[in-house]
DNA sequence: TGGGCAATCGTTGTATGCAACTTCGGATTG
DNA sequence: CAATCCGAAGTTGCATACAACGATTGCCCA
């Protein structure tokens, strides 16, 4: 879970307020609506307001919360539009980063293949042992990809693109089928990305975007 | 000049300190790599130091200054590759908050050509009058047509990731003839997303960005 | 004379007190 | 009885003092 982006360390207190309560969020612990006091949240974390105030602010900055003036932060509320933006949004932007990787000649396909195999072996028959796991390695699959595509910007907008409690938790609502498809579109992108060729690659990439997003979107159906 | 990105006003002060220090990056007057520190800035802009902090954190947040622990933030400084990783973003991401806007039909197309008009009357010949003016209207166009696209994210990524000093003051460094070009396409544009023609309004977005991507390299080539 | 060490200085990081603002409850008045 | 106004409580916003850390300089020693 510790998939902190880019290296924004600003002080041991204000990190340390800054992983436990963005944690509290992702995990999903806090629910949307939750009002976040400065000094409950100063009293929780140990620290004092100063250093609080500021990781409320990175969050401010990352969308995870929704800042009002002289009323105070409370834990950003989503919808399914919510959903259908992130994921419209990685459906254009993931498969050209696959695209970009396949053609760069940056990538260490093995390293990308070891991902995929150990992402089966938490789940063999398509029902994960450790979702926490899971989605970790999930993240860097995905993150090594966009990295090789070599755009640091594309990268950032990603990452900052799916903080999302339900994105981030997406294998939880899978379904056995829907995550044994999932890991094999992981399989299809090394090949594509081995034998760089860009089109199979962002067309794989594409799928299993596309995938995911009616996945999650069955799943939230009912909610 | 005053296009600040997302409600995201904390107080009078610390505002005041964020969008003075953000203007002074902005159009050049602190140069990359230039130290700013927040005794300074807190003396400069009439404030204390806190409110400074939370400027300076901001800016950090949208990859204005770089900050490192313990030694202070210093303006970012760029060159010919974030000007291609931006560029390529946008001309991934533009053309097709275009194509989105043509079928959404959420789109006033009689502010966005009258918009054009006014580019127009700016520049006649091609030369601008006012560039700050140019500027402001050309980022107001191209803000609405994303707006039409109905996908805060999609809006929010591109705002983020055109702050650029190079790319803000972008028409200074046109050519006459580019710049009338460039004035034609918001043109076609508007005919594109009159037309409902979602194709025609992404081809005609990729050119005008790929457009000003060769343009903006002609005129650093030499930097 | 050169290298390493230590003290000092400048800067950032954190804590805390106070000011400003919002909100909510109750009293007051029509 | 309702609407409004006033005030108290709670929260955030800002300023300031102090602590922690990094850089630099000068000194000491080999």
């Amino acid at each position: 879970m510790n998939d902190v982006p880019g290296e924004t360390d600003t002080g041991p207190a204000a990190d340390h307020a800054y992983r436990l309560i963005r944690d509290e969020i992702l995990t999903g612990r806090r629910a949307g609506g939750e009002w976040l006091r400065e000094s409950e949240m100063a009293e929780w974390t140990g620290v004092s307001r100063t250093p609080v105030r500021e990781a409320l602010r990175r969050l401010t900055a990352e969308g995870l919360v929704r800042y009002e003036r002289h009323r105070g932060v409370q834990v950003q509320s989503w919808n399914v539009r919510d959903v259908d933006e992130i994921f419209s949004l990685r459906s254009v932007l993931e498969p050209w980063g696959s695209r970009l990787a396949a053609v760069s000649g940056s990538l260490d396909v093995v390293e990308l293949a070891d991902l995929a195999n150990r992402m089966d072996e938490l789940a063999p028959d398509g029902r994960p042992s450790d979702v926490d796991k899971l989605t970790e390695l999930n993240n860097l699959f995905h993150r090594t990809v966009l990295e090789a595509a070599d755009n640091t910007r594309l990268t950032n907008v990603i990452s900052s693109v799916i903080q999302l409690p339900l994105v981030w938790r997406t294998f939880s609502r899978y379904t056995p089928e829907a995550l044994r498809r999932s890991l094999a579109h992981h399989h299809e992108l090394v090949s594509a990305l081995t034998a760089r060729d860009p089109d199979w690659a962002e067309s794989v990439m594409c799928s299993h975007v596309r995938a995911a997003w009616h996945t999650i979107r069955a799943s939230t159906h009912e909610i």
